[in-house]
RNA sequence: GGGAGGGUAGCGAAGUGGUUAAACGCGGCAGACUGUAAAUCUGUUCCCUCAGGGUUCGAUGGUUCAAAUCCGUCCCCUCCCA
């Protein structure tokens, strides 16, 4: 049994684990794509140390800005962190916001074919996207049918994974691989707003320009940088942007970012929502805890 | 007081007599999702609805078969001269 916490980014996620990695007697571990670097602690909103109260957190700080990271690569950490876990007796707790990450562990995702290859990409530079489509339409019938012609992206990987004589099989990913309860915390979206804005002044006041500024000056310009908080301020020290700007940018970012990841949520994973109220977030974790001993006692 | 330019859907901004409920962008909402996922992409966005209907373009009164688009009056905003 896996018990994995979801939700939007700002909802309280980081406190619930605590709360319940506590009471169960184990450990975290994040399901979260960018906090896995080093030194992007504020404009990730990385759990702190006091914040983690003593509780272990796996999956944090793992990795240079600098380092590659992916689905794949994640998945095999986690499932192993899972396993360690299990062998020491410990209920493997999950608490994160990215979706797919996340999804990628549970369910029987499998990520033998090759990774995008930008090299081999350009061959197709030529190509507009619908004449690349129609080519995927050729080689691969049945990734041009899920994949729409506009996104590029993903057209083009299947090219190139199709180069190599990999067609898309995979087909195993709503079949589970573990028992899991998945919590899903939620509320009122006004209010989530709100809180978002307020938690980047927070950020703001925590040092965050310095921060990103830090790794600017260290000339770090990676898909770690790219995430919200960090791209922003680049821009702005680029000149692009004023810091208000930028500052703006973040905040609506993070209400976007917020949006998708109910989408994905909703319908991706099987969830018990619970309707979080910030200003009684004890009865949060009761709640939660409720549901997990009801589903261990099954 | 004199002169010039404006007021268009949540915001910005096209449109300057008919095929315009009104381009486009942003924001909002919804959706897709197997190697950048805090990514990439799609749909939708005046109101009621399936077809279809009902109200719109500062206000009001006109002209016209027909107006956001032309004319009168009024209200508000910006700039210039006094």
């Amino acid at each position: 049994m896996i018990v994995v916490v979801i939700g939007p980014t700002g909802i309280g996620k980081t406190r619930l684990g605590v709360a319940l990695a506590k009471h169960f007697d184990t450990d975290v571990i994040s399901g979260d794509s960018v906090q896995v670097y080093r030194g992007l602690d504020i404009g990730s909103a990385k759990v702190t140390e006091a914040e983690m109260d003593g509780v272990t957190h796996h999956l944090i700080d793992v990795l240079e800005p600098t380092e590659d990271f992916s689905v794949a690569l994640y998945q095999t950490m986690v499932r192993a962190k899972i396993k360690d876990l299990e062998d020491a007796g410990k209920l493997p707790l999950i608490v994160g916001g990215t979706g797919l990450y996340i999804k990628s562990v549970l369910f029987d995702y499998n990520f033998t074919d090759t990774r995008r290859d930008p090299e081999e990409e350009q061959k197709y530079d030529h190509l507009d996207n619908q004449q690349l489509h129609e080519l995927l339409q050729e080689r691969d019938p049945k990734a041009a049918q899920s994949i729409h012609p506009n996104n590029r992206k993903r057209v083009l990987h299947a090219i190139t994974r199709s180069d190599k004589n990999m067609v898309s099989a995979n087909t195993n990913k709503d079949v589970p691989v573990y028992d899991f309860v998945i919590l899903g915390l939620t509320m009122e979206r006004q209010k989530l707003y709100r809180m978002l804005d307020e938690r980047v002044d927070a950020m703001l006041q925590d040092g965050l320009i310095d921060e990103v500024r830090g790794l600017y000056d260290r000339g770090v310009r990676t898909n770690a940088t790219k995430s919200i908080s960090y791209r922003e301020l680049y821009r702005h020290f680029d000149g692009e942007w004023t810091l208000e700007h930028a500052i703006a940018k973040i905040k609506q970012h993070n209400r976007n970012l917020a949006r998708k990841q109910y989408t994905f949520f909703r319908n991706q994973f099987p969830i018990r929502w619970i309707q979080v109220d910030a200003d009684d977030f004890d009865q949060t974790i009761d709640r939660a805890i409720a549901i997990v001993e009801a589903e261990m006692n099954r």
